[in-house]
DNA sequence: GTCTATACAAAGATAGAC
DNA sequence: GTCTATCTTTGTATAGAC
C-alpha cells in the first residue's frame, strides 16, 4: 500500500502536468491524496518547492527507465521504438496532461527546481545516447541526436495541448523517420 | 507614442513568457506599464483572459511575420534560416524567457486560450509550410516538415531554460542540418 | 480615460491538540 | 503521524471620485 507521502507525490506530478507549478495548489493535492492540511510540512518541511522537486525528480526517473528499456538496434529502428513509446504520453498532454518535468523549468524564481528538470533531461538525453552509440553512432553525433530527439518530445507536448489533438505529433514523426531512414539506411 | 494599452499587453508578454498564466499577476503588469490598477477592467472589461489572450495574439502575429520574411532557396538552406533567426529567441529562454504562446497552452480551463495558441501555432507552420513548397518539396512532405521545425522551437525552448544555457539548441541545430542536408542534398 | 480605495476569495505557511 | 484551525499575503475584481 502507498503511503500517504507517497500518494501526495503522485497527486503533485498529475498537479504539476496539468496546471504548472504556479497553477498548482495545496488544496487540490490534498484533496487528490486525502492528506490533511499539516501533513504537508510534516513530509516536506520546504514547502511547495520540496514537494514540487521531489515529484519531478521521481517522473524524471520512471521517464529514464523507460527510455533504458528501448531495444537497441538500428538509428532509424531505435527512432521508431522511441517514438512509439512517447506517443501514449503525448496523446495525454493532447488532453492537457503536458509534462511534469517541463512544467517546473517555468517557475519564476527558483533556480533549484530548473537544476532539478536540466538533470532529469540530461539522463533522458544520456540514456538515449547510450543506445544510439550502441546502435553504431559517433559518440558526438549520439549525444546531438539524443538531444534532438527529446527537443522534440517536448516541442510535441506544447503542440499537441495546444491543438488539442496528437496530430502535430504524428505529422512531426513522420519527418522525423523520412529523414532518419535517408540518414541512416537500414544495412537489410 | 505607445498608448497604456499598448504597453499593458507588451508587459504581459514579457510576463507571460517569464512566469507563464497562473504566475503572471496584474500587479507585475502595473508596476512594468505604469498604468493604474483600475486601467485593467477599462481597457479588458474581459479580465486576466482577455489581456493575456491579447497579449499571446500579438506575440504570435509577429513571429509569423518574421517566419514570412525568412529567404527562399533550397530546403537545407531555408532550415539554416530558420535555425539562425530563432536562435536569439531561444537564448532568451535559456534565461528565463520561454515563448508566450506555449505558455498559454498550460492554463487549466481555458479552452479559448488553448484556440489562440493553436491558431498562432498553426499560422507559423503554414507559413513555413509555404516556403518549403516555394523551395520544391511537396505539400504533405512540407506540412509535416514546418510542423517539424516548430515542434523544435518549441522543445529547445524547454530544454534550454531548463539548462540555463544554449547548448541544447545547438546541439539540436547540428543535428537537423545533418539530417536535411542528407535528405534534400544541396543541388549545386 | 485615469486614478485611489477596497471588497472578496484563495493562496502558502504555521500552531498546537490528539 | 495525523488532524483542525488560523495567520498572513497575494491575487482578481469592483466602486466611484476626478
Amino acid at each position: 500500500m502507498a503511503t500517504t507521502r507517497d500518494r501526495m507525490i503522485d497527486a503533485t506530478v498529475d498537479a504539476l502536468r496539468q496546471k504548472g507549478v504556479a497553477g498548482m495548489s495545496f488544496t487540490a493535492v490534498l484533496d487528490a491524496s486525502g492528506a490533511a492540511r499539516g501533513a504537508i510540512y510534516h513530509h516536506f518541511p520546504g514547502g511547495k518547492a520540496e514537494l514540487v522537486a521531489e515529484a519531478a525528480a521521481r517522473n524524471g526517473n520512471e521517464v529514464r527507465t523507460h527510455l533504458g528499456a528501448l531495444p537497441t538496434a538500428d538509428p532509424a529502428s531505435l527512432v521508431a521504438a522511441f517514438l512509439a513509446a512517447v506517443r501514449p504520453v503525448v496523446e495525454a498532454s493532447a488532453d492537457g496532461a503536458g509534462c511534469a518535468v517541463a512544467a517546473i523549468t517555468v517557475d519564476p524564481d527558483s533556480d533549484s527546481l530548473r537544476a532539478v528538470a536540466a538533470t532529469a533531461f540530461d539522463s533522458w538525453t544520456t540514456t538515449l545516447a547510450a543506445r544510439l552509440t550502441d546502435a553504431g553512432v559517433g559518440v558526438q553525433a549520439a549525444t546531438d541526436f539524443a538531444t534532438t530527439l527529446i527537443t522534440l518530445l517536448q516541442g510535441a507536448h506544447v503542440l499537441c495541448r495546444a491543438d488539442g489533438t496528437i496530430a502535430p505529433f504524428d505529422r512531426m514523426a513522420r519527418t522525423a523517420m523520412d529523414l532518419v531512414t535517408h540518414r541512416f539506411p537500414p544495412a537489410a
